[in-house]
DNA sequence: CGGATACTTGATAGAGCTCAAGCTTGGTGG
DNA sequence: CCACCAAGCTTGAGCTCTATCAAGTATCCG
């Protein structure tokens, strides 16, 4: 079972070009976790004392603002690394909160034990700082596009990057497209409306296949 | 003059907490550089070669958007680390542009050799990852704000943060406030006359001085 | 079948953007 | 000292996009 921790922290967004001597120590660290669906894994605000390197299924990270809605910083799916960046900080709190989104399996590793394993490899300090910088512009990118892009450019994108090729792909609920978004689930509903009647999807069932990949290319700036 | 590099490097953002003997290796890499106001420093896209600190004068990071708006990632002051976070990427490109708001002072590092320095010395490397972490989180909140609370709250929250105490505060151009505020100049001018007309400020030749801490601290949602 | 949950849709309001015109301001050169 | 220019500021009008509220409808599950 250790060895199945190893294999995953190998693969890892964030330590994959580490040692191979880095790599078991993490592991021995690793204490395996199954999540149910729907899981509160962590909560914004609470001390971050825990990281958590996913195995299977997916987790998403998202923050609620004070009128109550939610944005969705990111989605955590197998070799992902959440919570990463603040377990980095001495005494921080998590920046965010943390739900399973499906059955989860999961590593957790303790934060300062990570801390000082990190600092003490320079192979591994590097590779947690490149994921780090990495992690930085993915966030600017997307701060950018919420910002600049209107809806129906975000949710096009949106639907590009989730059909790889055109099979169908399955909706979440509308509230959780809303939350990646950055909007409110009433704007999804029409936007998908939209798109269909304009013969850019098809949507059964809430799953969706693209008919018009060009169209959603320009709508989504490309 | 390299004492003075290593002072100042002593007292940065990111490497404060760094062994004295990382500071001096540090400090052995750094170049004085003298940027006159509206210097272009780096522009977004280059391959990052070297990150700045700031030793006087005021930096400005932004990024241009597709349809020409400008939005200002941080200002750079006395201290702060520039390009910190891209310099930390392989073969990474700036993530934004930077330009001289005044005539400054910086010191330019190699940013390969900084990265080799700091994965060598543990205790350097914490103090870049917490760093990292610091201004990861403070990103996040940054983008919440500019996501999730008007442009009252933003412009009112700005004013606060720029008026130590109740001080007359220099505005810089509109254009420049509303690429820190994420909008348009138009509505920088049209906001500030709104506060004016509210008795929440008085407007000298774009000298502000706050009248009702209070209501602004209402509008910003505190 | 009943109830909960999620989805859809209309009406309405409001924030923010754009364009365009006119106005200040500060600096420059005659 | 004044006229003039450029840059930046202000302001109005119109418009688009997004959010909100509310009502009605589908869907799922026990």
């Amino acid at each position: 079972m250790p060895e199945r921790a190893a294999q995953l922290l190998r693969l890892s967004a964030a330590f994959q070009v580490a040692r191979e001597s880095d790599v078991r120590e993490l592991a021995a660290l690793a204490r395996p976790r199954t999540l149910p669906r729907g899981a509160l894994v962590f909560r914004q605000g609470e001390p971050a004392s825990s990281l958590y390197v996913v195995e299977t299924g997916l987790l998403r990270v998202s923050r609620l603002n004070a009128s109550g809605r939610e944005l969705t910083l990111m989605l955590g799916g197998p070799r992902q690394l959440v919570a990463g960046v603040s377990a980095f900080v001495q005494d921080a709190t998590y920046s965010a909160s943390c739900t399973a989104l499906e059955d989860s399996q999961v590593l957790v590793l303790d934060a300062a034990a990570v801390r000082q394993l990190t600092c003490r490899s320079p192979a591994l300090a590097e590779a947690v700082l490149t994921y780090f910088a990495r992690r930085h512009a993915d966030l600017l990118t997307r701060m950018e596009d919420l910002l600049f892009s209107d809806l129906n450019a975000r949710l096009a994108a949106h639907l590009l990057d989730q059909t790889p090729c055109s099979d169908g792909y399955a909706l979440p609920t509308n509230s959780e497209l809303a939350a990646l978004l950055g909007t409110v689930p009433e704007l999804v509903s029409r936007k998908l409306g939209e798109f269909y009647r304009q013969r850019h999807i098809t949507l059964h069932r809430r799953s969706v296949r693209i008919l018009d990949e060009a169209a959603l290319q320009r709508l989504a700036g490309r």
